[in-house]
DNA sequence: CACCACCGATTACATCCGTAAACAATTTGC
DNA sequence: GCAAATTGTTTACGGATGTAATCGGTGGTG
């Protein structure tokens, strides 16, 4: 259970998101993917990365001239910290009242009520 | 179901909370009421006052020598926003991806999974 | 060997945010 | 009526963020 020590802004959890999915990366390989989603210049990239090395949310090794980055804060513990921030700060704190909101805003979909159903009762089974 | 224009804060949702749970109130009652939770200075809460009033999150109607706030922002729509891009942010927009997380993190009470199968059974009648 | 391209490091800069002090207008107690 | 208190308005300021340009070192190319 590894703590988040500094805040990951969300530009930041961008490039965190590309990391988890596959590393280690070169900036080229980030940008690529990047690419996708964002119209970042490679500068901002780089930004980016450095400002997520500070943190020591990833980490660079060196592989001839460039780097390859990997994460090292977990995306377990960083959407835990974020999800819970999230609950307390809008749904005082209850996962239920969260479900209940987007129910009754019609947010559910039918495979997200056919899955709550579903884990509902693998949780009874013990 | 009017759109929320301007990113309210942090610290400006907490102002809103107050205002969303009992109002029109005056700036002294809002900081009695924040005082509670928050640790702040009169000068803060003016201008988090001032602030949402140029977002045209609240409005202020005149009370003699003071204001009187009142939210103008909808609370169910700040919520709706802010936890639909909280949701597609951590969670791919799954609300049942949200739950399984939560889940395997131990982060349900009894409580919750109590109201979420009722949540869930009264979904199903109809 | 001189120069260019590549890549990371440094610097930039406007805006937002948290936090608050200073200022200004007005009312009220003495 | 004037000083003190109240309450809103303006200004401040450091740090975070989004977005990027520029600098500087080094290895490859003609």
């Amino acid at each position: 259970m590894s703590k988040q020590t500094k805040q990951i802004s969300i530009a930041e959890s961008k490039v965190m998101e590309t990391l988890w999915d596959r590393h280690p990366l070169s900036a080229d390989d980030i940008m690529a993917d990047l690419a996708k989603a964002q119209d970042w210049s490679m500068a901002t990239v780089k930004t980016l990365l450095n400002r997520l090395l500070s943190k020591e949310a990833i980490s660079a090794e060196k592989d001839g001239r460039r780097y390859l980055y990997s994460p090292v804060l977990d995306r377990a513990d960083y959407v835990n910290t974020e999800g819970q921030s999230m609950l307390d700060r809008l749904f005082d704190g209850r996962v239920a009242s969260l479900l209940s909101h987007f129910s009754k805003h019609e947010k559910l979909s039918p495979e997200d009520i056919r899955d709550i159903k579903k884990m509902i009762q693998d949780m009874d089974k013990n």
